[in-house]
RNA sequence: CGCGGGGUAGAGCAGCCUGGUAGCUCGUCGGGCUCAUAACCCGGAGGUCGAAGGUUCAAAUCCUUCCCCCGCAA
C-alpha cells in the first residue's frame, strides 16, 4: 500500500463511542467514504426524531450515511462505493456476508473485551458485572460467526474500583481512539499477522434485556455492585419497592454481615440508605425512585424514613 | 393528542379523596450540655403551596387551561 491517506474505509457504527473513535481516524487524514449505522428513532415522551451521534458527525464531514433498516436485506448501497477496508464498532446489527466480501482488503472489527473472552453484544457491561479487574480492546476480523474471528490486535485498559459503565466507557473512548491510530497503519500495511481465538476460553456478554435490568436480589453482594456498576447510569438498575421501581445508580459495600432477611431495608433516614442483600449490607449511595428525580441515599432516605424494615424485590 | 407519577420553606417528603388560619425530617441561625463533637436538649428564621382563571363565606385541597420535571413505552 503506497500512501495511508489513500486506504479508503467504510465505517460502521452508531453511538458515541463510535463516533469519537471515528473522529479521530477522520481527523488523522484517513479518507472515509461511508458511515454506516442504526436508522433514526423517535425517542423521548415527545417523540422528537434522533439521529445516531455517528451520523450526526458524519454529516457535520460531508460524509455520506447510509441506515438500512434491515442491512441484511439491504446491500445496493455498496453498490456505488468503492472500499478497501470496512471498520465496524458497535454497528448494532448482524453484518451478512455479501457486506464483509465487499471491501478489498476485508472487514475488521473493534470489539471492548479481551477476545475471546466477552463476544457478543455487551461487553464493556459484563466486564463491570463480572468484576473484572481489565479489559481492553480487540481488533479483529469479521467472519459471519459473531466476534469470532482472528484476533489481529489487542489492547488492555484496567478497570478502576470505581467504574461504572459510564465512566469506563467514557475512558474507552480515547483509548480506542488511541489504538485504532496505533494500528491502522500496520493493519493498512498488512503488518498484523492473525491470531485465531481459542474457542476453549470463549464467553459471551449477550445482549441486556429489559428484565436484567430488575437487580436479583439472590445474587451475592459482590455481584450485586458488579450489575449495579454495569447498568450505571443508563439505563440503571433498580429494586422494586412496592409497585414503583427504586433505581439504584451507585451503592458500596457497608459491611459483609447478614442479620435481616434478603431485601429488607435496614436503615433509611437522613445518614443513608442500607440494604440487606446475599452476604452483606449495600450502602445505596445514589437512587431514583419512578417519578422522581436522581438523588442521594442519605437524601432520599430522609424523606422516606417509612421505607425503613419496609423489603424491596 | 401513546401510558403513568410529580411540582408544598435551602433539600427530601406528608397534607389533597372527606375544602376551614401549612406539618415532618435534614439543613440553617441562636442558646444549652460537653474536654469536645457531625451526638444530645431548647428556641428562632424561612412558604404568594408551579402559573392563570373558575366554584365557594372559605381553596394546597374541587373544576378548567397552561408551563416544567421524572418513570415507562417506542
Amino acid at each position: 500500500m503506497k500512501d495511508l491517506k489513500e486506504v479508503k474505509f467504510l465505517l460502521m457504527g452508531t453511538p458515541e463511542l463510535a463516533r469519537d473513535v471515528f473522529q479521530s481516524i477522520h481527523q488523522e487524514g484517513y479518507k472515509i467514504v461511508g458511515l454506516v449505522c442504526q436508522p433514526d428513532t423517535l425517542t423521548g415522551r415527545d417523540k422528537t426524531i434522533t439521529k445516531p451521534p455517528t451520523k450526526i458527525w458524519a454529516e457535520a464531514n460531508q460524509i455520506p450515511v447510509f441506515q438500512p433498516e434491515k442491512i441484511k436485506e439491504e446491500t445496493h448501497f455498496l453498490d456505488q462505493l468503492d472500499v478497501d477496508f470496512i471498520l465496524t464498532l458497535a454497528y448494532g446489527q448482524i453484518v451478512p456476508q455479501v457486506v464483509l466480501d465487499k471491501p478489498r482488503f476485508g472487514a475488521f472489527n473493534f470489539h471492548g473485551s479481551l477476545l475471546p473472552k466477552y463476544r457478543g453484544a455487551s461487553p464493556i457491561r459484563y466486564a463491570l458485572i463480572n468484576q473484572e479487574k481489565e479489559t481492553g480492546m480487540t481488533l479483529m476480523k469479521m467472519v459471519m460467526a459473531m466476534d469470532a474471528g482472528p484476533i489481529y490486535a489487542m489492547k488492555r485498559l484496567p478497570i478502576l474500583e470505581d467504574d461504572n459503565y459510564t465512566s469506563l466507557l467514557q475512558r474507552f473512548s480515547t483509548f480506542t481512539s488511541q489504538f485504532a491510530l496505533q494500528v491502522l497503519p500496520r493493519l493498512c500495511r498488512g503488518e498484523l499477522s492473525p491470531i485465531y481465538q481459542n474457542e476453549k476460553d470463549v464467553t459471551f456478554a449477550p445482549l441486556i434485556k429489559k428484565e436484567d435490568e430488575h437487580f436479583n436480589l439472590s445474587l451475592p453482594i459482590d455481584s450485586l455492585l458488579g450489575w449495579i456498576k454495569g447498568l450505571a447510569d443508563i439505563p440503571g438498575g433498580y429494586f422494586m419497592y412496592g409497585d414503583k421501581k427504586l433505581k439504584v445508580f451507585h451503592a458500596s459495600v457497608f459491611n459483609r454481615s447478614q442479620t435481616h432477611p434478603i431485601g429488607t431495608m435496614i436503615k433509611a433516614d437522613h445518614e443513608g440508605l442500607h440494604l440487606q442483600v446475599n452476604g452483606g449490607i449495600l450502602n445505596l449511595l445514589l437512587v431514583q425512585l419512578e417519578g422522581k428525580g436522581k438523588m442521594l441515599g442519605s437524601v432520599f432516605g430522609n424523606g422516606h424514613r417509612q421505607l425503613q424494615g419496609q423489603t424491596l424485590t
